[in-house]
DNA sequence: CGATAATTTGACCGCTTGGTAAAAGCTTAC
DNA sequence: GTAAGCTTTTACCAAGCGGTCAAATTATCG
């Protein structure tokens, strides 16, 4: 007898590790195409080789699935960031943490149009992440920035807007790649352009930083 | 008897003009804050303050509703990129593009976000508009740009992604405003916040475009 | 006014949706 | 093996959805 969802037992078996898995990964597909309400529960199950019912077996709402891929996609999301080392040399910091955003970009582009979607919807599961957690994040770093510019060793900058603009760019390809390869043509739809953009943004930071 | 849908007789009524414009206002606020699927009829025809036959009436469908919306949002969203002139001058042209760009997104966040919700789940409604009308001005605008740099008033650069850059720097202020708030916190969410972007961003452009 | 067309509404339909119940099938440990 | 718990499925429900219909109401114009 069955009486309790999956998780009765403080243990968890290796078959609901595999699915929760499974069901996890066939979310960020659906989520990340079709925001949450636009995505159903059946399309998900249907995804993960198995019936809503047994989805919801391992999850108890749509809104359980949700919330526990934002909740680990998030830290893996801001990885990069908080690799932003204040004792590194301030432009190759720069320079890299670009390039690992735009790696980010083209090597997971599901992750970033899933906090795109919930942010555009105004973020009602994730208000308290980028208040808290977020937030502080970006304050610490930001210092870190403002410290480099007094020292001279970066333009004076607002650096939470050179972190936006940073973020902004490098997700566009991620969140806008409809229109960014409907824009390139088939012409420079393949791969390159992922280079092509490193190459431009690296040059516009890097000259936009200087001190001159 | 009305046996069509309002527009049998080939002049409009005042009602019906009034109505359908009603009905677009109240659209652009619901479909931009959730995204087509999200949206529904019924939501739409309260906020327009009618009932939800009453706004079939005037457009047979959801899906026409929003073809309109985006029909008519597109022309003018469109507008500062068509205003960008060949004769000009290559600095203040940019520079006032990045200005008229930021402006959109502080006076028009909704058409913003509606355009960015349809692009992020695959512009299924959108597809010819952008491999047509929107990749024709940017391969106009794009010559425009490499012509600038061939003549060396500005830096050399994939005019691709200058105007990728552009446009994801100042719509983040539109489409992550959510987000942007958030991190900003309360002491620099007021409408300051536009005034340090443009300040930030114009740095950015003109310093790593600049002839070096 | 009165007739005709335009507008609005309430009732309704078929389908999809998130979620439940209960029983059947399967694993695992003894 | 067998009993206990774990997993899966079939059948189902109530609410929400896009959309229709026909009747009621209102505007327009001679």
């Amino acid at each position: 007898m069955a009486i309790p969802r999956a998780a009765k037992t403080q243990r968890r078996t290796r078959i609901q590790e595999e699915k929760e898995e499974l069901i996890l990964e066939a979310a960020l597909d659906i989520f990340s195409q079709n925001g949450f309400r636009g995505a159903t529960i059946d399309q998900i199950a249907d995804a993960a080789g198995m019936s809503k019912p047994n989805l919801l077996y391992y999850f108890r709402t749509k809104e359980a699935v949700h919330r526990q891929l934002i909740d680990r996609v998030l830290s893996t999301w801001l990885e990069p960031l908080r690799a932003f080392d204040a004792t590194g040399d301030p432009e190759s910091e720069i320079r890299s943490y670009i390039r690992r955003k735009l790696e980010m970009a083209r090597d997971f582009p599901r992750e970033s149009r899933l906090f795109a979607n919930e942010i555009l919807q105004g973020a009602p599961r994730i208000e308290d992440e980028l208040k808290g957690p977020l937030k502080e994040l970006v304050d610490e770093k930001a210092e870190v920035i403002r410290v480099w510019a007094r020292a001279g060793k970066i333009a004076r900058c607002d650096p939470y807007h050179l972190i936006f603009s940073i973020w902004s760019t490098t997700q566009h390809y991620a969140d806008f790649d409809v229109q960014v390869r409907a824009v390139l043509g088939q012409a420079h739809s393949g791969d390159g352009r992922f280079e092509d953009a490193a190459r431009f943004l690296e040059k516009l930071f890097m000259d936009g930083l200087r001190v001159r």
